[in-house]
DNA sequence: CGATTATCCTGTGCGC
DNA sequence: TGCGCACAGGATAATC
């Protein structure tokens, strides 16, 4: 569920309500939200302010005056809400940041598929991941696409490739830059990379100004429960059967490998 | 490299 | 109303 937009607007969340404010407890539970290092070496964070905050593709950081950061991955179920302490906690809430002033910061996952971990210095665990989707250049797409015969759908998820879009968003963009999803990436012309880069700007800025996506489930929350408002101006994602905004030809669900994609067939090309 | 499959989990929505 | 099954936003590894 949460892809770039939505990782941004809780990242905003949490900027505004506790960067400044100094952490006074942090608990876990359940072996699996804290795997990358014993869980007990979050007791490094304790005592210390945020001191910002910040993010790369899906990955939220969490800055700490003179202490690691600390990453949160929500992966496909994961929410961090903010919450009075005291207050009951919902079902699978596996971790929960005590601050001195503003409450507390609360980590549920029903699939548990999410993460924290305290990064090593430098980062190495996000190594692995392309440049930001928001802050790609044609040159640096153009660079990850030439050569490779896989579907551009498949490259725009890839992590690897560019970090912070996932399966709704890859739809949409390739609708807004009327490229097929299954389309070889390598055979994109530089004026299409150029469209792609336009369409990603344009689809996670707009996203992001509407707090994100919801879908059926609402299962995306933001920090303070509330729903996100993209998926009113989904033009593809989940519209299977509705007519195109552009043309009115109804849309379609395509396979891509073991996945499949939202397509209108006479806009993308 | 690429495509295919499986895995980690729970919740839901559907067909029967 | 209840049951079983397919499927879901992600990431990664293994295999061919």
């Amino acid at each position: 569920m949460p892809e770039l937009p939505e990782v941004e607007t809780v990242r905003r969340g949490v900027d505004g309500l506790f960067v400044g404010d100094t952490l006074v407890d942090i608990a876990v539970s359940g072996a699996r939200t804290v795997r990358r290092h014993p869980p007990e070496r979050l007791a490094e964070l304790r005592g210390r302010p945020l001191a910002g905050t910040g993010r790369h593709g899906k990955y939220l950081l969490t800055r700490w005056d003179g202490g690691p950061e600390l990453v949160v991955h929500l992966r496909m179920s994961g929410q961090l809400l903010a919450a009075a302490p005291g207050t009951g906690l919902v079902p699978h809430t596996h971790a929960v940041l005590r601050f001195a002033a503003a409450g507390e910061l609360r980590f549920v996952d029903p699939r548990t598929f999410g993460e924290l971990f305290l990064a090593q210095p430098g980062r190495p665990e996000l190594g692995h991941l392309g440049p930001d989707a928001l802050a790609v250049t044609p040159a640096q797409l153009s660079a990850a696409l030439a050569g490779r015969r896989a579907p551009l759908k498949c490259l725009l998820v890839d992590q690897r490739v560019l970090a912070g879009i996932g399966n709704i968003y890859a739809d949409e963009i390739c609708f807004r830059a009327g490229l097929r999803p299954d389309r070889a990436a390598g055979s994109l012309r530089p004026e299409e990379v150029a469209t792609v880069v336009g369409a990603t700007r344009a689809v996670l800025t707009e996203s992001i100004a509407a707090r994100g996506s919801s879908l059926a489930d609402q299962q995306y929350r933001d920090l303070f429960g509330a729903l996100g408002s993209y998926q009113l101006n989904h033009r593809v994602y989940g519209r299977v059967g509705l007519p195109c905004p552009s043309c009115g030809q109804p849309i379609e669900r395509v396979p891509i490998g073991a996945r499949r994609a939202f397509m209108c067939a006479s806009c993308q090309a």
